[in-house]
DNA sequence: AAATATGTATTGACAGTCTATATATAGACC
DNA sequence: GGTCTATATATAGACTGTCAATACATATTT
């Protein structure tokens, strides 16, 4: 995989993002490069979309910040709120609804009959 | 199912509206409708998205369009040019690898470990 | 000394979606 | 006759999420 989905991560942008903390909290840019890796780099989000991503979701209390200065770089750790919780899970179940849903609507495209890529003059 | 996917569909209604033209020529406002109830109400794409959507879609040559006057009231009939079909195609390809990449990310979450939405006081 | 990686942040532009509005006809119902 | 609903296309304006570009600062590597 190389290129980016291509605008197709808008509208669950959050999600993923919120899914990085469900295993403790982090900072961005190990929240960047965590999605990164892990979607091997499907999933590579600009920090010009992060942290003001991140800014929004505090202040819709879906994560709360604390300052690190144990480390060398002072660096802003993010961790779910009980409400992030609940809609990252709330999110989750409705992505998985929404995927079924365009998964059958996409059916015939993928069966035996379709049109690989060069026919019908 | 009642509640729109809320930005969900962002991204790839392209994809769903070039979809619907698979099986032959369709007018907007079917299109609309064949959408809205192949999906149970969830991919509810309104007017206002729709059209522009559509002379987007004719703009870039991936579907042509022709009045039919033959029945009672006018309607723009759409059709899939070449490169819609491709296009098509190569969406469709691109969004499965999306979700895969996607469900793969989000696995934890709906694993029997999993909070199902009230613990941890 | 210089280049690269780490780390957070803001700015401005762009594109896709929504809401609201406009227009017009067909058919059903009262 | 009059009203309501469904059909049918279209535009305007606002909002919002994403991106690209830029800025700044420090640690590590070369």
């Amino acid at each position: 995989m190389e290129k980016s989905s291509e605008g197709m991560l808008r509208g669950n942008l959050d999600l993923l993002v919120l899914s990085t903390l469900l295993d403790g909290e982090k900072h961005g840019y190990l929240i960047q490069k965590n999605l990164q890796r892990s979607s091997d780099g499907l999933v590579s989000i600009q920090a010009g979309t992060l942290y003001p991503l991140l800014h929004r979701l505090e202040a819709d209390h879906l994560i709360r910040s604390r300052w690190d200065e144990s480390t060398k770089r002072r660096r802003k750790c993010y961790e779910l709120t009980r409400a992030g919780q609940k809609r990252l899970h709330s999110q989750a179940v409705q992505w998985r609804e929404y995927v079924a849903c365009v998964q059958k609507m996409l059916q015939p495209l993928f069966e035996p009959g379709a049109i690989p890529a060069g026919e019908t003059p």
